[in-house]
DNA sequence: CGATTCTTTGAAAACAGTCAATCTGTGTGG
DNA sequence: CCACACAGATTGACTGTTTTCAAAGAATCG
């Protein structure tokens, strides 16, 4: 299972084989079983994490217990609580399983010792940092732009092989629509072909 | 006026006589008239802009001309459009001075070769870069989660120095309303008190 | 199969958007 | 200094969309 991380990491970073065994040695693989959480509200996000298989999702939860998701991470994807993880303060975030999932774990202090090791390695997770901010910036401008049938429409073109996987009532956790709304957008984008 | 950089930065970080000079000796100082633009839809963003005073803002235009506000910079705030500046591609924003505002700007090779040079500086950035990210991801959640009221109030908490310095309509093109639906939230927060 | 989770539908009420008109304040030129 | 123009803000009436609530219909899983 780790060899799908390996495989990932140098397409994309000219990584050594020292480089690799290096971050592997201070690697955990874990499972999580559909339903289960790797972070709860409240905790502090330890580490960075990177999904080999599975699907992740990022919520957090209202006093009246609606649920809004910031993100869904599937294969080959990165994620934390970033502002957690970064300050090492307690989460505002819930992170579960919407499917069976294996992850590939490092603490914050072993990935900093990565990344002061591995310079190639810096700037790779720094370009990925600057990414997320981008996807992220993109996803406010929706918000405050699109009417919701693009909303829904952007969310199938950012996550094209996670949307299907996905209960509905999540992406409209996701979107900021209810549920039903979005079950009558999908219904009236079925009529226009 | 370069110095209220400089003294902003000292009560951020730990900085030398030396590195400040050299920091200094890359910048460039600059004027913006209110109305102006330091940046254009389709140009390249080629510096890091630090506001010593005046007010910024960063918004897209659609092809009808509505126009979304993406966020404010006033006073000791770093700005630029990020994407097109860690990229060096077109923008696809524009930012224009909402008030008369003087910035310091680095280019891009210039501020490069001033992070390489100072970790401390570094260090610094990263941090600003970090919780630029939590803001954002919490303006996500925003979005999503709180009611056309509570997005205003949390506009008011988040920029508690600006939402006094614009135009309602920009305000409302932030918050993803309409401008009278805006107004109409104003008046009924004044009625309750 | 039965239970749970997920999705859809309908109807009513709440809400936001649009359009048009009016009001307010600011600043500029005569 | 005044008058006028202009940008900004508000209001009302109307329209369209979304939420909410309730119920029922699929799909999935043990």
């Amino acid at each position: 299972m780790y060899e799908i991380f390996e495989r990932f990491m140098l397409a994309q970073v000219a990584l050594t084989p020292d480089d690799l065994q290096f971050i592997r040695s201070l690697s955990t693989i874990k499972k999580i079983r559909k339903r289960q959480f790797i972070l709860r509200e409240g905790e502090v996000a330890r580490h960075k994490i990177f999904v080999c298989r599975g699907l992740l999702r990022t919520f957090s939860r209202k006093d009246d217990g609606t649920e809004y998701t910031m993100r869904f991470a599937a294969e080959n994807v990165w994620t934390t609580d970033h502002e957690s993880y970064y300050h090492q303060i307690p989460s505002k975030f819930n992170i579960d399983a919407i499917e069976d999932t294996t992850v590939v774990l490092w603490t914050r202090e072993n990935f900093i010792e990565l990344v002061e090791t591995i310079p190639t390695l810096r700037t790779y997770v720094e370009e990925v940092m600057a990414s997320s901010i981008n996807a992220i910036q993109g996803r406010v401008l929706g918000n405050i732009s699109y009417t919701n049938e693009e909303k829904y429409q952007d969310f199938i073109n950012t996550y094209p092989d996670v949307f299907n996987r996905v209960p509905l009532h999540m992406v409209a956790s996701y979107l900021g629509v209810s549920r039903e709304t979005l079950s009558r957008i999908r219904h009236a984008q079925l009529k226009q072909r």
